[in-house]
DNA sequence: TCACGAACCTACAACGTTGCATGCATCTCG
DNA sequence: CGAGATGCATGCAACGTTGTAGGTTCGTGA
């Protein structure tokens, strides 16, 4: 049914391999001959069969895409930026889901047949952990995004997240907050988000010569809105002192607004809010949410970039790449 | 590098055909062969070669799904449905973005050679019309979802638009409200959700008798929350009575929220906001937004069985499918 | 004029899988 | 007990492409 090189060759009166060799753009073909066979592709609306040049070559030019779930807005804006950048360097993009957190599914993933259509694969992993560093060694190219896992067998691109976290409490500082509360903390975790942004925090508050106070510590295992809220109400409720309020991530610090707001505290002149992903959404709450931008389009860049170098030279040493960040000002921390 | 069949074969001590027997689940096939050769397969890692299947059997498993951009929290949520229903369907789906409403890049897309590891595709235009129908005539099984374009020659699944706007305009009646302003209206507009959605609110508005009034209307092209905003902004500005609005998006009402509540009107009190979509997002905004609730999941399974059946029966002739639409009440419009 | 290399084109053999036809052994039933 | 059906296994060919090696033509310099 569908046309195909040996068609095309008998219209243009040559070699199944000449065709082949102008769809592949080589260079000694006669102009003559080019147009010619140009002009059968075009009459024949020839596409070359995807499956069979990925049969042949072992390339299929489709990388895969392993994230929690798009419902959630930073790996639906992530996945954005990830197609984009595939699109600049001729890839298309299979997206999986893993679901929210489950570290089976996440382990069963990486060694899917699925995958076999993929030429390798860039995983956000929210369920595994530096324990699990190992499992991370695959027949095929692989690119960690997160910090959940660090030093593992692959390339791995992320944030500067203690640096990051270390500039969001400066600028909380800078506004004259000196009780900063913070949302998101995971106790007794060594290595994750939430450690890294929490020694960020830390080393704030010391270089400004502020002590740390455990009992502004919101503990939360999973960073949705719900948790924020609830986080925010228990602290309400424990009567602790806050004139600021720092989320390890926007949707903790938006649900955490919405209950500031529900109990008369206004922002930012009660309490300042800061969040942490640069969410689009931040633009457009009530008061519009101060926040770090992880530079998403740099991580998807990136990440691109290396697997497709991966791609092609998998022996290279696996390496870390950090992307550079930015402090976004809004009204959840303006002063005066 | 990677074992084949034929490895497998020969550990296993029987034809290549025989293990692609098993593979396949073939009927005739004794335990004892069958168990030698699933221990074979086992001890080398054995995993199927799809490129190699794909072109023997010309089904790569793969789906297409072509929408505007994920970074639209509908999208994503509907790329989140599609992609898990697919599974069900043991299906994978590749995800193409065609921005926001480009409608040269989506014609583009339709024909596009990446299409061609797929065996069909989801496409949910965005800057196509009416007009394009006839664009729709595909080499391949195609399932059109929205309201941009009806009567096309491929299936279409899509929601009852008119209706679900109706009792989304009744709810707010029944809550009390005469004077409901509307945004996100398309001037001239024939087909499309805009219309269809206005065709909805009067319905509604004549069974309650309420006289239809121009003034209450706010023209906007695009349904992001700027807009939303926007024309909040100016309906306010022109002095026009209103105790209700009615968003033909979420992200209209949430931008529409927003300037009410700069402007110091209270939502519900002063006036009520309805959506539509069910965003996730109207759970958490405050007030949370009632709206209309599409029936996501049902759209995302209807439309890939439909394809997965068009898949394996090209011939059926094209069918439209409407979901089932339910309105949310949520605090923005609670009477009392 | 001839030798030689470059430019251009082609034939052939894979890549790993599955559909089809076929072969052999065993079973079933009149 | 023979004929046909059934269960099980196999070999071959083909899906459409590209790498390799080789063939032909042409231009150039000796």
């Amino acid at each position: 049914m569908a046309t195909t090189l040996h068609d095309v060759a008998i219209l243009a009166g040559v070699s199944i391999k000449t065709v082949s060799n102008v769809v592949n753009d080589y260079e000694h073909i006669r102009p003559a001959t080019r147009e010619k066979v140009l002009k059968a592709i075009a009459q024949l609306g020839y596409q070359p069969n995807l499956s069979a040049r990925s049969l042949r070559s072992g390339r299929t030019g489709v990388i895969g895409l392993a994230l929690p779930e798009l419902s959630l807005s930073y790996f639906a804006e992530l996945a954005d930026a990830v197609i984009r950048a595939a699109e600049r360097h001729h890839l298309v993009v299979l997206v999986e889901q893993t679901g929210g957190g489950d570290r089976a599914r996440e382990i069963e993933m990486l060694s899917s047949p699925r995958l076999q259509l993929t030429d390798g694969l860039i995983f956000s992993p929210r369920g595994m952990d530096q324990n699990d560093a190992a499992l991370l060694t695959v027949p095929y190219p692989l690119v960690l995004l997160g910090e959940r896992i660090f030093g593992g067998p692959s390339d791995h691109v992320t944030m500067r997240n203690t640096e990051a976290a270390k500039a969001a409490t400066k600028h909380l500082i800078d506004a004259g907050r000196r009780r900063i509360a913070v949302l998101g903390v995971h106790e007794g975790e060594l290595v994750g988000s939430s450690s890294l942004r929490l020694q960020g925090y830390r080393e704030a508050l010391e270089e400004a010569g502020i002590d740390f106070d455990q009992r502004l510590m919101a503990p939360v295992d999973r960073w949705y809105r719900a948790d924020g809220a609830e986080a925010m109400r228990s602290l309400l409720a424990s009567g602790v002192q806050f004139d600021a309020v720092f989320g390890f991530n926007d949707t903790l610090a938006l649900g955490a607004m919405r209950v500031l707001q529900e109990a008369g505290l206004r922002i930012p002149q009660d309490v300042a809010v800061m969040g942490f992903d640069g969410l689009d959404e931040t633009k457009y709450s009530l008061p519009t949410l101060s926040t770090v931008d992880p530079g998403r389009d740099e991580i998807a860049e990136t990440a691109v970039r290396v697997l497709a170098d991966r791609i092609e030279n998998r022996d290279a040493p696996p390496e870390q790449y950090l992307t550079n960040f930015s402090v976004v000002a809004r009204e959840s921390t303006a002063t005066g």
